[in-house]
DNA sequence: GTTAGCACTCTGGCACTGAGAGTGCTAACC
DNA sequence: GGTTAGCACTCTCAGTGCCAGAGTGCTAAC
């Protein structure tokens, strides 16, 4: 059962330019593209007759479907991956964008806990679909500093500031009262010792703390709360997918139920699946695009992602990226993409440098 | 102003009881609610007919309308404040319910910064609606302790905890290098002078500071930026708006189409308006609920908002509530928001003590 | 291989229909 | 007087038939 057009690899060049033109049209009206019409709008030397022989072959190799008999055709998921496969390598982000990016992460305060945040934001803002990310997230954070404030009778608020400059707060309960001093006192100690560690190290060094009086026996407990929350923090899966813009996906008219959307939407807090995704997208180490029906979870049938890692391998790493409709604007969506996880990377060397 | 007859205030006893029944079954079934179905369901001792003229009166001043001839009839909006307001004064949530939504918070770490975004899910979760909640905003932010951590070359990472015992952090470029050491024996300095302070109170003794050495300089450039940072705690107008279960209306058939639920999202953004609007709750003291028209953008006219202060006047305070179609449980949602606004209290009272 | 031409098919809008739902009104009832 | 039975009336909704328009697939000629 060799058809010739079975497996088409390379599509010929004239079918390529046709699959391409119907996509960008499908992609600016959302609707089915006629053979006429795409003759007239992309001054095809070709008829509407030739066109539609082309499109029927296209059909038939499963790039395109017709929603019924008159109507024009659509591209499939198929159609898109092979459109998105021919561009995704040359892209580039024209440089009037790039700028207006920079210019946006040039905005906010230094607080890196926030950059994440503005990835998505600008991303969901450039491309009108949603903007995704996940937060830098080191392989093994290492301890800079801690600090002990008075919170209460027989309660410590335990600052963390961790190596990539992030903070985290805790309260630790004291079994015996101690004032600010007492608490200034451990906390010089244990920053002696535990400051530029990571989790895993901290084991033998805690051991080893004095057990002479009331204060040590209370630092070497803290010092064990600190372990413990450092290890949380290491095993926190993907600690967060944060999504913004997903307003823009609603006013696709592929939306205009909002059935489908709470579905879309209700999928983004299954940390499971994001979590295998982040993964899976950090080890290929470039964009990855995922269209349709290539989504594992029904869920996200009807909608793309565009997703690249930004960070270092080793030091620290995440994920930005887009979802929108299937009808995406993949070069600019991909090219957008890959320029904010460029300036994240940069971001990450600076912070974790 | 002859006030009794276009608006009559104290309905008579069956029409306020068959109102009552025509809101609780159209809260139920979302369908126009017909008088024939009226009677057999909430076994009223009246015929069809009866129950039609009562209808016809309520639509006529108002509380009702007919969405076209042989529908049933729905709730307008002064409809459901009238029902809202015969009922508003004595709801209390169900003991079980209580019993889960203290189990909830009971759930979380101290963190006390996750408090409100708790507060939100567990509205959205309880009323099947959207779970609002503001963060409790101390009215003048005092100053419990500053530290700070070498960030990189000529960059410090300035870490305030406030009094409430929640955290930021911020970096500050510094002119000259210093080491850690040097960073310490600046916070020590700022501590002794600045701990306990709100911003207002910063500026005179910052004007004491000694300027004898680089390091007295460079101190006093801090101080300057931790009064400005203070400054901007306080000014923040409504800090965060945090919304949880936005899905929950999606799924309302009044919904059904994105674009009306676009729009509301939308303005949930507008910090403006929810910043008067957290105002007014807070003046106000208690449970308040805006039906419909009643909110002033016309994005809120499809949907009824029921919000409660929490917290101290004087001392800390936010805002807690959820949004949800006009068709909304309106008793459990009363009682569900004001219950979760006495725990809040709790909550404020313990950590502003 | 390409194209003109035409028959064919399907949708979308419109008008019409009948059934069903629910009301408003009137006249009788208590 | 208020209440009720009964019935005419109105409006929606689903189904049907029809027509115009859009777009294709196919054939035969170039």
């Amino acid at each position: 059962m060799a058809r010739r057009k079975d497996r088409p690899g390379p599509l010929d060049p004239r079918s390529a330019a046709i699959l391409r033109a119907i996509i960008e049209e499908y992609v600016a009206t959302a609707q089915p593209v006629a053979s006429q019409a795409l003759v007239v709008k992309y001054h095809l030397d070709v008829s509407s007759a030739t066109v539609r022989n082309v499109m029927a072959e296209l059909e038939r190799a499963g790039y395109l479907r017709s929603p019924h008999t008159s109507a024009g055709r659509v591209p499939t998921d198929a159609g898109y991956r092979l459109y998105v496969e021919s561009i995704s390598t040359a892209v580039v982000l024209a440089p009037v964008e790039q700028l207006m990016i920079r210019h946006q992460f040039g905005q906010v305060e230094f607080a890196s806990e926030q950059w994440f945040r503005l990835a998505a934001s600008t991303l969901a803002g450039a491309t009108h679909s949603a903007g995704l990310a996940t937060p830098a997230k080191p392989d093994a954070t290492r301890l800079r500093r801690l600090d002990l404030v008075e919170a209460g009778e027989r309660l410590a608020s335990l600052i963390l500031v961790l190596a990539e400059g992030s903070v985290r707060q805790l309260l630790v309960p004291l079994d015996e009262g101690t004032d600010q001093a007492g608490l200034d006192s451990i906390a010089g100690r244990l920053n002696e010792r535990l400051s530029g560690l990571a989790a895993g190290d901290m084991t033998p060094v805690i051991r080893a703390l004095p057990l002479d009086d009331d204060l040590d026996r209370l630092a070497a407990r803290i010092a064990e709360r600190v372990e413990r929350a450092m290890r949380e923090f290491d095993a926190m899966a993907v600690d967060d997918l944060f999504s913004e813009g997903l307003l823009n996906v609603l006013a696709e008219p592929e939306f205009a139920q909002t059935e489908k959307v709470r579905r879309v939407f209700a999928l983004l807090e299954d940390r499971v699946y994001f979590g295998d995704l982040v993964h899976e997208v950090t080890e290929s180490g470039d964009v990855r695009i995922y269209i349709g029906a290539e989504n594992r979870p029904i869920e996200l049938h009807d909608v793309a992602l565009v997703l690249a890692p930004y960070g270092r391998p080793g030091r620290a790493s995440g994920v930005v990226g887009v979802l929108g409709p299937t009808r995406m604007a993949y070069p600019h969506a991909i090219s957008t993409v890959r320029y904010v996880s460029a300036l994240m990377n940069e971001l990450v060397d600076h912070l974790y440098a």
